[in-house]
DNA sequence: GTTTCCCTCAGTCTTTTGGTCGAGATGTTT
DNA sequence: AAACATCTCGACCAAAAGACTGAGGGAAAC
């Protein structure tokens, strides 16, 4: 029997590129598509796919939290990440979510193809590139590399969208002082800019999201 | 009697510095100290104080959180939020918690004294600096300024810690087009930089933030 | 048709951000 | 004493971000 595939992404333009794809190899079959996560889930608790071929940036519901509601839900359906961005954060959101692979959109054909087949057995399949990312930071496997003390300051005032200088105001020293702390902390949490530093923050709970 | 007042303050200086300004006076008396929001909510439940003196910026707890836990517990008790920032962001923050006055630090022991006097006594007080970032937005009252689709879009990539670059790769758009997006945005929302700009987007809901 | 709004993009400019390297002061651990 | 971590700050540099102005095209409303 056919592997069977759910289709996710906001753009009608991949899911029919996907579609193309995957209709050239018989043991696959596309059973439904959906624009947005939220959609996602609902069609893969209709559907029952075998396989989730989850974008992970788009509107109304993302693809982490959609592949988490998925996975939390229906266990059996596996989910590949497909994205067109190789963002750190990304990689791990999805693989704790639940994601059995994650892949580049300019992923060839052929590997697509392999990829799902594998992931409908329940076999890990990654990106070389998702791979590199992840192996370098399983070497340093519960280490979200602990920030100091102040650095988690720093990283508390950055996460309510105050600049160096009002940080540096803020904590009574010099603003280059708070440069060399941004860095440090940029590097040790593994993202790329402050403001997803700041949605670390939230995320780990570090800072309280006021209600709206 | 004497007007009674808790102080929190992360700063043990700000506390100490405030208690010398306060003693000054024979109508107020200082009867607590919090060095964080979590601590200055469990001492106004117990001590009841008349005014609390906030500090907004805060580990643990932040003031705006703490203000509006203690004025939906204790509605009695009047809340001064007291910072050394004049961010809009706050002041809008610390008002909706229900803060009745909005001081910056550098405020004047004498004006700082009569402020806590007037709070005591329900009347609004708020530092000029303030009153004006007020009253520029209460000329446009129920405005954040809607944004418009493709805003939208732009901040909840942004918000998912998305660089310009990346955004325009995402929409298919220029990174030219994308800055243009990005300033009306933080115009619109009346905020100063990107990462505010993502706090805001999270806070209003437009973007999930996954559990940790 | 005209107006208005939105999306698109260009150019120019300043400010901010972030990386990298080095270095002094302090305090702690071994 | 020596090694180590932390905090502080400096200089230099490249990249990103953001403000501002202007402008063309399309779509919808008047």
């Amino acid at each position: 029997m056919a592997v069977q595939i759910l289709i996710v992404d906001d753009h009608s333009v991949v899911r029919q590129g996907l579609r193309m794809f995957l209709s050239l190899d018989p043991d696959l079959q596309v059973i439904g598509e959906a624009s947005n996560g939220d959609e996602g889930v609902q069609l893969a608790r209709k559907l029952r796919p075998h396989v989730v071929l989850m974008d992970l940036l788009m509107p109304v519901m993302d693809g982490v939290t959609a592949t988490a509601a998925i996975r939390r839900e229906l266990p059996e359906v596996e989910v590949i990440a497909l994205t067109s961005v190789l963002e750190d954060a990304s990689v791990f959101g999805a693989i704790r979510a639940g994601a059995i692979g994650y892949l580049l959109k300019d992923t060839e054909a052929e590997d697509l193809c392999r990829a799902i087949k594998s992931a409908a057995a329940g076999q890990v399949q990654l990106s070389p590139q998702a791979a590199a990312l992840l192996t370098r930071e399983v070497r340093i496997p519960e280490s979200p590399e602990k920030l100091t003390q102040r650095e988690i300051e720093v990283l508390g005032l950055l996460a309510h969208g105050l600049a160096n200088k009002e940080i540096a105001r803020e904590l009574g020293i010099g603003e280059k002082t708070v440069k060399t702390h941004v860095s440090n902390i940029l590097s040790k949490l593994g993202v790329l800019s402050r403001t997803q530093a700041a949605l670390y923050a939230i995320q780990s709970g570090l800072v309280a999201v006021p209600a709206a």
